[in-house]
DNA sequence: GCACCGATTAATAAGTCTATTAAATAACAC
DNA sequence: GTGTTATTTAATAGACTTATTAATCGGTGC
């Protein structure tokens, strides 16, 4: 492959991205991607033959780096509560990153969710060596008498539900709250803090 | 008005509620909606003009019952935790019967949220009312000082967070953890007292 | 009966979107 | 250079969509 073909696959797959992120599946169009690649938009079809080709290949490397962000740093060596302190910390910082992807996922995983059906086996295994991990974690606090009966999985559902709203919710925050995008920022970084003390707060004693 | 357009009228706004709130505005077309209703495609436009207009309808309307979701029982009188164990109750029975509309919110408010600015001003005025009316009952607990210093919009955005994650996240869960339907309401009730205990033990010492 | 009314339909204009095809252009081997 | 292959474009077919228009149906008043 030439140096120029390379450049133009790839610059289609980066606007396919942005519009994708921005307007969802349907609402955004070959002709669009087109135009932001800088390309006729037969070309979108040469290289990916179809519109739903090209989206699942972005899709699917979105949502295994989605599953990748809830993730225990391994040098972390401290407890439970370094651990959720580590998890919510790393994951927002991805989200800030990321901040249209949840909204995406969860509307294409609505709208067809047999689409992923390959990558669930992925997200399960990885689902599980987090759970098991904060398990482990869980059951030596208990041990201690430290803190309440609670299992894994609500604890990263609880740390990914408060993590992900207030992004897909940020229309909402902006004029709720009447925010700017820097107002924004200082709220998630405020966030950041409440979400650590309860979800901490909620299973200690 | 005839009898027989009554019923048509409503039977067009009955499918097209369905179907936006199964599909969204964009996939959701004006011939499926008829269909649905049991009538010409044209009968749509006859009634409503413009596809949009049918959405707006229903959207405002939808949003509102949202908003007013969340709300506390004014009969409810006991303290800061039967309180907040009184809104997730009713906000999450609200949730179980409209399971398709937060996505839905969501997703058309990140696509256009100039569509519903007439609609904050009361969002605004409701949250005010339930913010101020949990920071009295913060007030309350502080002074016993019971509680850790917290603000009343972070509780309810936590709560909201909470609630309405499992919903929009349906089809993940029932891969992740292989449920039906049935297991799913299971696991929303279980999570019903999770997300009470996370809550308040989110904030009491 | 007929004239009039709202409700409903059939037909279709006008537009958008995906995908395909054939032709043009660029790159490269020899 | 010529031949060959890969890249890119122009043109367009074909399937949908929304919205409009004119015609039809069914009832009500006179």
């Amino acid at each position: 492959m030439s140096e120029k073909n390379q450049n133009m696959e790839r610059q289609i797959i980066n606007a396919a991205e942005e519009l994708f992120l921005k307007k969802g599946f349907t609402r955004t169009s070959t002709t669009e991607i087109a135009q932001k690649a800088g390309c006729n938009q037969a070309l979108v079809h040469y290289y990916f033959r179809t519109k739903e080709n090209l989206f699942n290949k972005l899709f699917e490397e979105k949502f295994m780096q989605f599953i990748e962000s809830i993730s225990i740093d391994e040098e972390c060596k401290g407890g439970l509560k370094e651990r959720i302190e580590n998890i919510v910390k790393i994951h927002i910082d991805f989200l800030c990153q990321n901040p249209g992807l949840p909204l995406l996922l969860l509307s294409e995983v609505n709208r067809n969710s047999d689409r992923i059906g390959h990558i669930f086996e992925k997200m399960k295994l990885h689902a599980m060596h987090i759970v098991d991990m904060l398990e482990t974690e869980i059951a030596k606090e208990r041990e201690k008498g430290l803190i309440r009966n609670v299992n894994g999985f609500d604890m990263i559902f609880n740390i990914i539900s408060l993590n992900v709203f207030m992004f897909i919710a940020k229309p909402l925050l902006l004029n709720i709250r009447e925010m700017n995008d820097e107002s924004y920022i200082t709220f998630i970084n405020a966030r950041k803090d409440e979400i650590i003390k309860t979800i901490i707060g909620g299973i200690y004693l």
